[in-house]
DNA sequence: ATGAAAGCGCTAACAA
DNA sequence: TTGTTAGCGCTTTCAT
């Protein structure tokens, strides 16, 4: 609206009868520049509310100083740790964050890619949706030497690191938590089983079932989305099952507080009737009753950590092409929801 | 890292021995460009791999098709519904997010005011932290005429839109609704009264009161954070108050939740000794025992409906400057914590 | 330690 | 309908 002009190096150049090319020397505060004059066009530029001008700057020097964040949802208390210790890593350090979200698309997903390709991010961040399954649209990123750093559910491309935990280990310690419980028939409740996250906490169940001599039984593995719905609805289909299942691993907080609520609505006890653990250590886990036994999955400090690994290669301190993958510890936590309080 | 030159205007004009101008044109759909040219050079930039070079557009044209998202935290439910509203239509408009939070802190506040002035937001969506007083902050933007709008937490600034709930309506319909359960002594557990929202609400917990004949006790106000340990401290500040409050307006339903886990932990039954009703319905809500009532607080609509309002006015479709403020409808949801089974 | 000047890629006023 | 050209504000090479 208002016509105001913005005070440009030009203006502080002719304002002290020196060049631009000083002014702008000064102004990143380049050595060479005398410390008399440096604070000339400091105190000049500050009292003429001098803005450097990024995009100019951009354009010059071919960088941008954002990152794009990808995801497939900004719903879940998981995603927006994970982004706010992204964010906090990014604006200490001069970046600005562009966020995309696919809601579990493919397309919109590409489109995103193709989006933040063309807003010429110096780094992205990504953690995949549901149907992605090839990821052509990340080459353009790979080709041009954009650094890729995939989060969460991933998916190994040469040149590109991931930040993960050890799904496996989780699901493997989770089921055998309740297999020392004395569960002999555990659910398994989890989603798409071509991402990794679902599919190795799957192999980390199997694993624990058949090193404990239980036989694998596809009827007990549920895959649903992570909605409230899934949890009621594999609450209801649990029931079903006779004799009934003494133990459930479900690979979600949100839908375990759902399946739990169920369950007691219907008359089961839970722990011991059926003792679940959920995973993710969302905040709902000790407000719900019994409290939830889970996997404390960090999405601050994986955020921070994917975050901080992106910008220094950027700035060239480390490569991500020497890291292939980054683990973050996680772990179960135990709490009342899957304690049997009497032998089965 | 890889030197490929990036393809310019320039390189298809000479490709296809035209101007640059009509390239231009071509590219941003001018009508003025036949229809014919138009495609061949739509066919050589697909083939060429040519991507608009955003910083040299923004250069030119002084606009960043950016704006800023001003927050005080980023893991709440309520904020992050917000942002996930915007961001869905930002996107589909064409414009990015810039997102900045304060940590409820006035210096962080006032510096990424700074910061999302300088990289030149087209405007401006923000919702104030806790001990945000004043606002000469934002004056920069009101004086460049960069539109500003206020959501949730407001402060009216002239030239500035605010989109809220009313939350004096809201305070005073849960109060109201605690009161015909029969409730005669009524605790009240919020945050910052400096902050519209909470001293809204609290005028209208009072009012409701005063209309029923019931007086103010200022004891049973308590004013904390929105942390968990905050609703288990006013659970056990309230335990100490003889005789016992029969119900409890709370402004958050994550601390509700934790209030009333402390009560029953206690042995205090809720809703028949307490009647607790919360705020927001988060979706903590309807997963607790029992099943909270609350005030529905539609973030995402509060979001989209923000971002709709800025970028029309940024396309000059309707202007802020017309609009004052804008009430998104919001409601008491009652469920079973505030439902007494017994007369008291 | 400082200056002159080219050029990053695009848009738009003006001309044809 | 198309072309020419002057900048937008900055960085950086080469000179001084």
């Amino acid at each position: 609206m208002s016509k105001e002009k913005e005070v440009t190096i030009y203006d502080l150049a002719s304002e002290l009868n020196i060049s631009v090319a000083t002014v702008s020397r000064a102004l990143k505060d380049d050595p060479v520049v005398s410390k008399k004059t440096k604070k000339k066009i400091f105190d000049l530029a500050e009292k003429m509310g001098y803005r450097t001008n990024v995009f100019a700057r951009n354009l010059r020097k071919g960088e941008t100083r954002t990152i794009g964040f990808m995801v497939h949802e900004l719903n879940s208390n998981f995603i927006t740790s994970v982004l706010s210790g992204v964010e906090k890593v990014a604006t200490e350090a001069g970046y600005d964050i562009i966020i995309a979200h696919s809601s579990e698309s493919y397309i919109k997903e590409a489109a995103n890619a193709r989006n933040l390709f063309d807003k010429r991010v110096d780094g992205l961040l990504a953690s995949l949706s549901f149907d992605t399954k090839d990821t052509k649209h990340f080459d353009p990123f790979i080709t041009k030497g954009v650094p890729v750093i995939f989060f969460d559910r991933v998916e190994k491309i040469k040149d590109t690191t991931m930040v993960v935990i050890d799904n496996y280990k989780c699901g493997y310690e989770a089921t055998k938590h309740l297999i020392d419980q004395g569960c002999k028939k555990i659910l398994h409740v989890t989603s798409n089983l071509n991402r990794n996250v679902y599919a190795d906490r799957y192999r980390g169940y199997r694993d624990a079932l058949s090193d404990n001599g239980i036989g694998l039984d596809e009827k007990l593995v549920i895959v649903n989305d992570l909605s409230e719905k899934a949890g009621i609805a594999s609450a209801n289909a649990m029931m079903k099952l006779k004799p009934l299942p003494d133990g459930a691993f479900i690979t979600n907080d949100f839908v375990a507080a759902a399946f739990i609520k169920t369950l007691k609505e219907r008359g089961i006890a839970v722990p011991d009737d059926v003792a679940v653990v959920g995973f993710n250590n969302d905040a709902i886990g000790h407000l719900i009753e019994p409290s939830l036994s889970t996997v404390n999955y960090p999405g601050n400090e994986m955020g921070e950590i994917a975050a901080r690994t992106l910008i220094s290669h950027l700035k060239g301190e480390t490569s991500i092409h020497q890291i292939n993958t980054v683990i973050i510890n996680a772990g179960l936590i135990i709490r009342k929801s899957s304690l049997k309080t009497k032998t089965g």
